[in-house]
DNA sequence: TATGAATGAGCATTCATTCAT
DNA sequence: TATGAATGAATGCTCATTCAT
């Protein structure tokens, strides 16, 4: 009996946790067919049914994995962003000069958008809609990226590492300047990495102006 | 006789010119309404009947005014845009230190969109980047603000006043930090023009970095 | 006091009639402009705003003319119909053989159209809608021509002039291919009057069958 | 095992050939509703609202079944021309006298039209020549009718079975004629076939006129 | 769980008609 | 009488979403 009911309890959990498993790889899969169709025909031509063909499955399919269209695009976006934050708190927590690290973040996104161009144009076709009220939700992956830079700049204005600006300003404005670059680069493929990571952190960091003396 | 004549003549001419003008009101009317509505809904909710219903109008008198709806987003974003690249390059052209032009620059821009908040919002849809070629148009109008800016930094670094910077990519870097800085300002009204452009143009003649001596 | 009464009475007659004879030209010219209008792009091309750009007036005063669009449509083809209709008429009523009544029939139809090319197709356009219920007052026209036709074949048949045959019926079947013929010769201009006059009436006469003796 | 792969197996098929039944089906629900709208109210009413309305579906299910509403006008006319074509090859091609055969296709035609009282409203609204390009396809139909006729009569009169005329104009006058009574057998149900298929055809082999001798 | 046929609200656009001038 | 700006119902078509299978 122990044994039956074990062996059925077993076979329970593996087969829900096989289930998850299943879950997880078909919501992985639609969001990245998703991905591909924003990427290549815009937000607006991304309809259900293109997704659903880019994914392989039925239209019906995409609603037992996501909520509505909107759902299932910010997720498609989410996932990929969570990464990127992930990569960012972990170079910007390296014990390393601020110029270092500075370089090393913005080589991590160029390299990062170069390696997912598609995600780019998500995030790009995602700013379409985002001061639609229905649609706010979809800031919040952005903005806890912008909270980490902030946190970051505040910090090293604190410890004297840097003059003071307003640390979320300061923040926003080196973000967007960034993107709008890496933005080009799709525009231009095949441009080397380091060039644009170091005149951008050089301008952040020494501005336009020529030292005086030094 | 003469007085009869000139008197039918002033009268038709005044009443053609009338006409015209209610004509530019009402373009204007329907232009002003389509940047609420694109500012509240973003671009692609900014139905025909939408706009047609804020400026007041029927949906069928959208068509009187403009070819289409892609004429009238134009045009809803376009004639004010124009306006702001000549009080740009009237700033720029003034003979002053490169720190007084940039400020100014950005004083303008903070000024005008403050002044426009619809138009903001507008400029943030139409950045729109949908590889369709049919809306290639769109992006003229920030085209040739970036050309303007990428200019200016180019002859600037020429002459000494700054170190060189890649110019065309400089001034999309300015632009963009820039823009995000007027569109925070859109959540929070009230707050002093001078404060923001300072610290953006101290940010990008200076950089963060403390200066050593001097 | 009488003379300026007559005066009075007279202006007014003559402007009455001058008023009146205006409005006839006018309507003249719209309903001409319709023909055109319909002969050139079809009649579901054929708006009003075409036809009163055609007539070089203003939208507005189409409506003084006619009650709607149905009203100036049919009296853009109605007007030319009673014309030929008349011509028709005329010709049935000499006192020749039938074969010759109908070879000058079929000539009139033949140079009418050609010279009408234009009415033709509205009349072609016309077709369109004729089962329509609401317009079946635009087969008016049509009917009173295809009763004439099938009293001059009743009137032939109890004279002994053909056999017998349903008057209306063998109406309809003359008018409608002869019509037909007619149709087909807009596609080649240039063809001769005469031959497809005669092989029509040829036809009609004696049949596909050779004689057996005679 | 093998009965179970067997049973999938035919369950598949039948399955898919069920599909394949009800979309059949449905096709034809529409392409009838479609029928019966143009009909009762003409071509250019026939809106893909209407024709919806009729077939008691979904407007958007319409384009499920054809592209675009051209697509459906010309299944709904084409399908059901492709049968009449099919029935009167065969009558033509039946080895007996002329009489006969023109006899048996008028017969034809005229219980067909019948039998599709609403088919011939349809011919009749798709003889619209809108010069308009985009619909020069729908005379294809027609066309390939006339030609079938044409070559009938050519033939015939080489073989010496009747006197020489134009065949297309004498097919098109003969089709036109014929068509022509058919409307309007359609405005007196219950008439008799036989009846008109006779007068017909001997209208059109020995002509109005009355034998000298024979 | 997966399907895809069906839905119907929504879109951009046209145009017959009205009416203040 | 003549105008033409304004209207809004109607059109062809798309697509997110539902639901019977």
């Amino acid at each position: 009996m122990v044994s039956r009911l074990t062996q059925r309890f077993s076979a329970g959990v593996a087969r829900e946790s096989k289930a998850v498993l299943v879950g997880e790889y078909r919501r992985e899969t639609i969001e990245s067919a998703a991905r591909r169709v924003i990427a290549r025909r815009g937000l607006p031509a991304a309809s259900m049914q293109a997704i659903a063909a880019e994914a392989g499955v039925a239209k019906g399919t995409l609603y037992l994995y996501f909520r509505d269209r909107d759902d299932l695009l910010e997720h498609a976006s989410g996932r990929i962003f969570d990464d990127l934050l992930a990569r960012a708190r972990a170079v910007l927590a390296e014990p390393r000069p601020l110029r270092e690290r500075l370089t090393a973040l913005v080589r991590t996104e160029i390299e990062f958008c170069d390696a997912h161009r598609d995600f780019l144009r998500v995030l790009l076709a995602m700013q379409d809609v985002a001061s639609d009220a229905r649609h706010r939700r979809k800031r919040r992956h952005y903005a806890r990226y912008l909270e980490l830079l902030a946190a970051h700049f505040g910090a090293a204005a604190r410890s004297g590492e840097t003059r003071a600006f307003p640390p979320e300003r300061l923040a926003l404005f080196f973000a967007e300047g960034t993107s709008a670059i890496l933005r080009q680069r799709l525009q231009e493929p095949g441009r080397a990495v380091e060039e644009d990571a170091e005149w951008i952190v050089n301008l952040l960091l020494n501005g336009l102006c020529p030292r005086r003396r030094s």
